[in-house]
DNA sequence: TGATTTGTAACTGTTGACAGTTTGATCGGT
DNA sequence: ACCGATCAAACTGTCAACAGTTACAAATCA
């Protein structure tokens, strides 16, 4: 390999994978556009081996489709595909929620309470999504369920941005989810 | 045409994957053992490169430590662990639950009834893992979800056998989780 | 003896070539 | 023109060798 100026360790599949990532977010890779290994090999000046690894990976995730042999497609959502994303999300939020309520200290509480009301107050300026997913952030992060908050931040995170993508912002109404469970 | 007698043509990748998977199980390969891609590779007549493959499949759904360079191992789940898993698990099956009662026919959760009522009977006699199993599996087929159906009878159920390997049968009340989630 | 260093062996990551399968197009029949 | 078989090109799966890093153990020093 010539001109690679990094030495610190990190395998070439896995920034080879970050690459991918953000390639699908910026809509290179758009959904249902096939992902070759030879040619993204000799793109990112490497080998098949790694990016075959990252390819792997974005399928485990299901961000890319798998059938052997048959050339990988980048995933692109179904509304049946999208209601699936949700509901499963929903179900992992809303017990997220109730062991945050359970787990977490009243001061953890009133600071996020306090940003929630912010937020609220803040709504009806500019983008929401960053704010909102801090909360979603804190919150999944006072649950003190590492799994959980792997699978919301992890998996489903990359599934929900491609959706978003697609279909622009979602409406939502947190507060009432949250004063539900906190009831 | 339909391909109905195709020959196998499933990659090595993917029987590695399973037999690996099988060693599990079975604890041949016990948790905390270490995952060798060469000996592995050796053993199974085969080259390194689809053991490599299905390892980094068996890391991606977390039954095999990955961490670059270092010896992979497999998952010993602590007690913190399970406890997150049986979290994430009742959050699934709740909404697989509540999904399945919005959605499931009348005939087929009469059926599902049925079953249930006989199983629970037969509750004093021999092993109840296999019906339970087959209620649980008829319960999510009926939430017409294949993403939560995916999670809970893919990636969670490994996780769900590795735990009950190490602590005998965990006696459940099924009944009363559907009961409750069908009022 | 016990802790630290150092060197070697083993293992993981990477590469390029080869084998088997699919894909897409060209060609021929109806 | 339409539909199916045929064939070459492209792609995925597999393999064996090489490079870089870690792990273990012997050797060294306090």
């Amino acid at each position: 390999m010539l001109g690679a100026l990094d030495d610190k360790a990190v395998p070439l599949a896995d920034r080879v994978f970050d690459t991918l990532l953000l390639r699908i977010y910026a809509g290179e890779l758009a959904p249902g556009a096939v992902v070759n290994e030879a040619a993204l090999a000799e793109e990112l000046q490497t080998s098949r081996g790694p990016v075959r690894e990252a390819i792997r990976r974005l399928q485990g995730i299901r961000l890319v489709t798998r059938e052997p042999y048959m050339r990988s497609r980048v995933l692109s959502l179904s509304a049946e595909a999208a209601r699936e994303l949700f509901e499963m999300r929903a179900a992992l939020e809303g017990m997220a929620c109730r062991l945050a309520a359970l787990r977490m200290t009243d001061a953890d509480i009133d600071a996020l309470l306090v940003a929630l009301e912010g937020e609220r107050q803040r709504a009806s300026s500019g983008e929401q999504a960053v704010d909102a997913f801090d909360f979603h952030a804190r919150l999944v992060g006072g649950c003190q369920n590492t799994m959980i908050h792997a699978a919301l931040c992890g998996d489903l995170y990359h599934l929900l941005r491609m959706y978003r993508r697609k279909s622009g912002a979602v409406p939502e109404r947190k507060e009432v989810a949250f004063d539900e469970h906190w009831q």
